[in-house]
DNA sequence: CATGGGATTGACT
DNA sequence: GTCAATCCCATGC
């Protein structure tokens, strides 16, 4: 079944939410280093916290892209962000991995955070950047078939709980943020499902 | 051409 | 809990 392998483009051709759903327990992977994704936040081009509202930009360019893209960009002139292009070409949605739970290259990942717990190298969207050493130049890149590639759930299954995207102002209400409860990697805060649960 | 605003993080009170 | 760092780009004069 296409839609369950994240190597070909049809598993991101499809509703943004529903792609988000199926990258957690994927593994995200570059230069060596990769990560189970554990945490995700679908954005849409018709709510107003999704960069693509309102219309093509050149920065946005690559979100109204084919899907299977990645969409990187600089957040607050520091960090970069790395997104999934969902939907059809001509429609503005990604999904934004949020947390990884490091599997391959630790050691380069502790090198480039300066850090030595795993559960801090990739617990944010900029910190798993800064620990595979994604960059700008990987903006436009095929996740399919590219430098950055994501690739098939394995290992134990994911526990999705979902509660309202982080750091935005608009559109606070959709709670379009996934987790995974048996990762102690989710970015904080940790959603209210998550608190009471013990995770692994 | 000048200005303002972030899909964050880490350091500090 | 608060707050600054820092850069790309969208918007407006």
């Amino acid at each position: 079944m296409s839609t369950a392998d994240p190597r070909v483009e049809a598993f991101y051709a499809r509703p943004v939410q529903e792609v988000a759903a199926a990258l957690l327990g994927c593994t995200l992977a570059h230069a060596g280093c990769s990560g189970r994704i554990v945490e995700v936040e679908s954005y849409h081009e018709e709510e107003p916290a999704c960069h693509a509202f309102g219309g093509q930009t050149p920065r946005t360019a690559v979100l109204f892209g084919a899907p299977g893209l990645a969409y990187v960009y600089r957040s607050y002139g520091i960090h970069a962000l790395i997104n999934a292009v969902a939907e059809a070409d001509g429609v503005g949605a990604a999904v934004l991995i949020r947390a990884l739970e490091p599997i391959e290259g630790i050691e380069e990942m502790r090198a480039r955070r300066g850090l030595e717990r795993p559960e801090d190298l990739c617990s944010g969207p900029g910190k798993l950047t800064q620990a595979l050493g994604i960059g700008l130049d990987l903006n436009g890149a095929a996740l399919t078939d590219g430098p950055v590639r994501i690739l098939p759930a394995a290992g134990r299954p994911a526990e999705p709980v979902a509660g309202p995207r982080i750091g935005i102002t608009r559109a606070v209400e959709l709670p379009w943020r996934i987790c995974d409860a048996t990762s102690r990697c989710v970015s904080r805060p940790w959603p209210q499902a998550m608190r009471r649960r013990r995770a692994a």
